[in-house]
DNA sequence: GCGGTTAGTCGAACCGCTTCGACTAACCGC
DNA sequence: GCGGTTAGTCGAAGCGGTTCGACTAACCGC
C-alpha cells in the first residue's frame, strides 16, 4: 500500500480513503491511485484491514454437528448463505459446534474473527442464544427460541405449513389423518419444528373435525416402517398421512408396498419440510411441502449483514412457509374408505 | 495482552511466548501468566495474530455453485472438513465460486485471509489448479487433474469402484450390463469421475467378457426413466445396471416399476457414489457403493494443514474406494435370462 | 575454570491497514 | 470581503499481536 501511495504520489491515508470511500478523494487523484494499484497488482490485506477497522467482514455460520445428520436442505441453506455473504463482500466461516457447547462458542465469538453469527437449528430454549445475547455478538437465528421478541430471525412457518398439509389432505376427503413427527428425543429437547408442527397438526385436525393420530418417530426408514404398521392397525380408518420426517417416509412407503397397498390409490402420503431432490427419489414421487432453504439462508445472512452495516432499522423477523409441490403420493380418499386390514387381499 | 503482561509482571513478548510455545517460558512464570489471563478473561485476537504472524489459521473450502446441485454427499464432506479444521485449530471459510471464475479466485487467495485452500470438484483440466500452482497458494484437491503428479490430492477411486461394481454384477451371473453416467455435458467438460468411471466400466466389462452398454444421462429422474426405456429396447438381454447418477437412478426404478417388472428379481440395479441416506429412500432400497465423503473431507483438510504446519513430508495422494453396501436392488440374473420385451406379461 | 550452549526474559520493530486531527484551498451566502 | 463549510490531502498514532536481537544466569564437558 505504501508502494501504491508513492507511485501515485499521495499519502497512504489517501489511498485508504480512495479504497473505502471513507472520505472524498479528488477525481484525478483517484484515477492515479487506481492505476498504481493495477500496475503493482495490489490487493489489500484482509487481516490488516480487519485489525485496524475492527470489522473483519467475516460472519460465522454455526451449524450443529447434528445427530440427525445433515441433508440436502441444509446444504442448500449453506450454499445460499455463502453466496449471499460473498455478494455483500463478506466471508462465511463455518463453525460446526455441538448444540450444547457454549464454552467453545464463547471462545470463537471472542477472538474477533467474525463480526456476527448466523445460528441454525435453534431450540425453543437455547443457551447458545442466551450467550450471544449476553456477549452482545450480533446474530440472526434460523429458527427461533420461545422468547425471541427482541431478536432477528428467519424461520420456516411450521404452523402454517402443517395446517396447509392437513387441509390439503382433508380437502381430498380424508377423514382420519396421521402425523409422523421427528424423534421423541428432539421433541423432548424442545426442537422448535417438532413442537410447533405437532401443536398445529392437533389444532388444525380438531378445527376441521378430522380424526387424528400423532406420533414421534426415529429418523430412519426402519422406524417409519414399524410406525406405519402400528398406525394401520390402531387406526383402520386412516387414509392420509402427514410426514415431517424424510427418512421415516421411505419406511412408510416400503411398509405400504409390502402390505400390498398402493399410493395414492389406497393411502395418501404428504411429506413436509422435505427436499425436492429426495422427494423425487421415491416411488411414487412424494407430494411435498418443500422448505425454502435457499431463501432462508439468504435471508438470515442478509439480515445479519444489514444490521452489521447499520443499514437496517429495527429487527427482522420472518416466517417462510413451505411450498406445496403436488407429485404422485396424494389423491382422494378411496371411495370405499380405508382398505381392509392387513392380510385380506384387495379386490 | 498488555494488561495480562503487567498483571503477571512480565513483558508482552513473554506472554506471547507462553501463549504459542514459541520459546521456552519458566514454569512459574507460565503459571502466573495463565492466572492473569484467566482473571482478565483474556482471548487473543485472531486478526492481530494473523497479521503479525502472517498465518491466519484459516483455510478456504472452494466448492462450486454446482449446476448439478449439492447433495448429501457434499454436505457430509463439508461437515467433516469443518470439523477437521476445527480440531487442528483452524477455521474453515466457505467460498462458493463458479468453476470458471479464476478472477474471483485470484482476489480471494491474495487478500491474505486464508493460508491455503481445499478445492472440490476438480476437472481433468482445471485452470483453477493452474492458478493455484502459479500463485503458490498451498492447496489440496478433492479429485485430481490429469497432470497431478506433483500435487496433493484425495479422491474417490472411481476406477476401482466401477470395476468392483461390474464385478459384483458379473459375479451374480449378469451377462449384459449397462452403465449410466452423469450428463454428457459434465463428461465433455472433463469431469474426472465421469471420464474415469466410463473408461473403467468399458475395460472391466471387456475383461470379464460381458456385453456392455454405456450412456451419459442428465441428472434427473425423468432422464433416467427415458434412458431405461431406451436401454431395455436396445439391449433386450440387459439385466444388470450400474448407475453413477443418483437422480437418474430414481427414474430407472420408476420406469422398471411402470414396466411391470421387479427389482431385483428381473433387474439388478447397482448405484455407485450415491449416499446412504438417499439409497434407502427408494423401494427397494438401492444396493450402493457409497462414497467416503467424510473421510475425504477429513483427509483433504488434514493434508493441507499438515503441509501448512510443515508437519508432512512430501505430497499426499490418496484414492479412497467407495464401499459396497448390499441392500435389496441386486440379485442373481433371472434364471430364464432377461424378461420378455415390454408389452408382454411376465409368466 | 573457561568457552560454549541453553533456558528464560525483555524491549522494540514491525505486520498492513484505518482513522483522527490538522491543514489548505476553494466555495458559500450575504 | 469575511466567517463558516466543505472537498481534498497529509502525517502519525494506533489496532493487538509476533518475532528478532540482545542480554543474563545457569549448566555443560573436560
Amino acid at each position: 500500500m505504501y508502494d501504491v501511495a508513492r507511485r501515485a504520489g499521495v499519502a497512504v491515508s489517501t489511498v485508504s480513503y480512495a479504497l473505502n470511500g471513507t472520505r472524498p478523494v479528488g477525481k484525478e487523484t483517484a484515477a492515479r491511485i487506481r492505476r498504481a494499484m493495477d500496475e503493482l497488482d495490489y490487493r489489500p490485506n484482509a487481516l490488516a484491514r480487519g485489525l485496524a477497522s475492527k470489522r473483519s467482514r467475516n460472519i460465522a455460520l454455526i451449524f450443529p454437528a447434528l445427530e440427525r445428520g445433515l441433508g440436502i436442505t441444509e446444504m442448500e441453506f449453506v450454499s445460499s448463505a455463502a453466496e449471499t455473504a460473498s455478494e455483500n463482500g463478506y466471508h462465511l466461516v463455518l463453525w460446526s459446534t455441538p448444540v450444547d457447547d457454549t464454552e467453545l462458542l464463547t471462545r470463537l465469538t471472542r477472538d474477533g474473527l467474525v463480526d456476527g453469527v448466523v445460528i441454525m437449528e435453534v431450540h425453543l430454549a437455547d443457551e447458545r442464544i442466551d450467550l450471544l445475547r449476553r456477549t452482545g455478538v450480533p446474530f440472526c437465528m434460523i429458527g427461533r427460541t420461545a422468547d425471541c421478541a427482541d431478536d432477528s430471525y428467519a424461520d420456516i412457518d411450521f404452523e402454517q405449513t402443517t395446517r396447509d398439509a392437513v387441509r390439503h389432505l382433508a380437502g381430498l376427503g380424508h377423514t382420519t389423518i396421521g402425523f409422523v413427527n421427528h424423534s421423541q428425543r428432539s421433541f423432548d429437547a424442545g426442537y422448535g419444528p417438532s413442537v410447533r408442527a405437532a401443536e398445529s397438526f392437533a389444532r388444525t385436525a380438531e378445527e376441521l373435525g378430522v380424526r387424528q393420530v400423532s406420533r414421534c418417530c426415529a429418523d430412519s426408514p426402519a422406524a417409519g416402517r414399524r410406525l406405519w404398521r402400528e398406525l394401520v392397525e390402531r387406526e383402520p380408518d386412516l387414509t392420509g398421512l402427514v410426514v415431517m420426517n424424510e427418512r421415516a417416509s421411505a419406511g412408510v412407503l416400503a411398509a405400504i408396498a409390502e402390505q400390498g397397498a398402493r399410493v395414492p390409490e389406497d393411502y395418501s402420503i404428504l411429506s413436509v419440510a422435505s427436499s425436492e431432490r429426495v422427494a423425487e427419489m421415491t416411488y411414487p414421487p412424494l407430494t411435498t411441502f418443500h422448505p425454502p432453504s435457499a431463501e432462508l439462508g439468504r435471508l438470515g445472512v442478509q439480515t445479519l449483514i444489514d444490521s452489521l452495516d447499520g443499514r437496517s432499522g429495527p429487527l427482522v423477523q420472518k416466517l417462510l412457509p413451505c411450498k406445496l409441490v403436488v407429485r404422485e403420493s396424494t389423491g382422494p380418499r378411496p371411495a370405499g374408505g380405508a382398505r381392509p386390514p392387513i392380510g385380506t387381499e384387495a379386490p
